[in-house]
DNA sequence: GCGATCAGCT
DNA sequence: CACAGCTGATCGC
């Protein structure tokens, strides 16, 4: 059973596997968790741990690229966590029962040489036949889903705030950057540039929590602070990164009857895949007075042209659909259209 | 007044 | 609309 605590029971397995510390994904896990092991990695499983109060004998962190054999109805499952290239600490996992091998990508952005850097994914994709079953994130999963490479729209993003900085300094403003992130996920972007700009980044208490929980190496730890006055680079929720909700940070936040302005601008950057449009400048902005929002697309999902990608270099005899699942088989029809064409093109070629 | 659950919103 | 939540209303205690 993957990502699928709703349903969880104690007569139908002791063995649970959770992909990512998403609430769609763990939905079903609270303090009172007692249905049996839950199999993850160490990130994910100490936010389990610290976030739903789920004791740790019920956790079962393991380590990446290393198969590891778990009794399950009686029959030796060989199990492999892979680095979903997804947010901290999210994984895919590949079961091996006898011949048969089942590959479920949780959440993931598919990056060719990233995942076939995994030993046992390599040896996969040179297997023939080579995968039975894969479970697929179809998030992206039409044409008109093309995005720039991570790279490109953290590249995009650092090139805007260095423009954004160097012009406040030409004005002498005081300018704050706002960064949207999820609970987890969006990290790079917002590091990437406070690494860019020499800038250390606040983040509320609760989200250092969060943050601490992900094995970090130490330095980059110590990028951040949890006091506002040392940084104007500021980590919030997505949904404040709006019109509506910037406008308070130009002010000072504390209970203070009367507030006080801190800010002549904010400027807030939006990443999120779905902002995207084919053509033009990576970034898009809207401006409003002293506020600005630049959207980013940046994503943690795969794109449909590394959808393609990843099926022609698994080539799954099946494919499961695990998002919007109601168009699931116009999704899987939609892919194999694509696969087939290339094909016949590349034979007629 | 508290937590859990759910509709509505972004 | 999708994702990954957040807010506010309602319910049970």
């Amino acid at each position: 059973m993957v990502d699928g605590f709703t349903y969880a029971s104690p007569t139908l397995t002791k063995n649970y596997w959770l992909t990512h510390f998403h609430s769609d994904h763990y939905g079903g896990i609270d303090k009172n968790w007692n249905c049996g092991t839950i199999y993850c990695s160490l990130p994910t499983a100490n936010l389990v741990h610290e976030r739903l109060g789920v004791e740790r004998t019920f956790l079962h962190p393991l380590g990446l690229n290393t198969p590891v054999v778990v009794e399950s109805m009686g029959k030796p499952v060989t199990v492999t966590l892979i680095d979903a290239n997804h947010c901290p600490g999210a994984v895919m996992f590949l079961f091996q029962v006898g011949k048969r091998s089942v590959l479920h990508v949780g959440d993931f952005r598919w990056h060719r040489e990233k995942m076939l850097s995994s030993p046992p994914l390599r040896a996969l994709s040179l297997k023939d036949p080579q995968l039975d079953d894969l479970y697929l994130d179809t998030t992206y999963c039409n044409e008109k889903y093309t995005l720039p490479t991570q790279y490109d729209a953290i590249k995009a993003a650092v090139e805007y705030a260095v423009r954004e900085v160097e012009h406040a300094k030409q004005q002498r403003e005081r300018l704050l950057l706002l960064f949207g992130a999820y609970t987890i996920g969006k990290e790079r972007i917002y590091l990437s540039v406070a690494e860019r700009l020499g800038m250390k980044v606040y983040v509320d208490s609760q989200r250092y929590k969060v943050l601490a929980a992900l094995e970090w190496p130490k330095e980059r730890l110590a990028m951040l602070t949890t006091k506002k006055e040392e940084s104007t680079l500021w980590v919030v929720q997505l949904g404040h990164i709006n019109m509506k909700a910037m406008p308070p940070y130009l002010y000072n936040l504390s209970k203070a009857k009367n507030p006080v302005q801190k800010f002549d601008r904010v400027v807030g950057f939006r990443p999120t895949g779905w902002s995207h449009k084919a053509g033009g400048s990576i970034i898009s902005t809207a401006k409003r007075g002293q506020l600005t929002v630049h959207s980013v697309p940046y994503s943690e999902h795969s794109a449909f042209p590394e959808l393609l990608d990843c099926i022609r270099t698994l080539k799954p005899k099946r494919i499961i659909p695990t998002v919007s699942v109601s168009k699931s088989q116009q999704q899987i029809d939609l892919l194999l259209r694509h696969i087939n064409v290339r094909q016949r093109t590349l034979l007629e070629g």
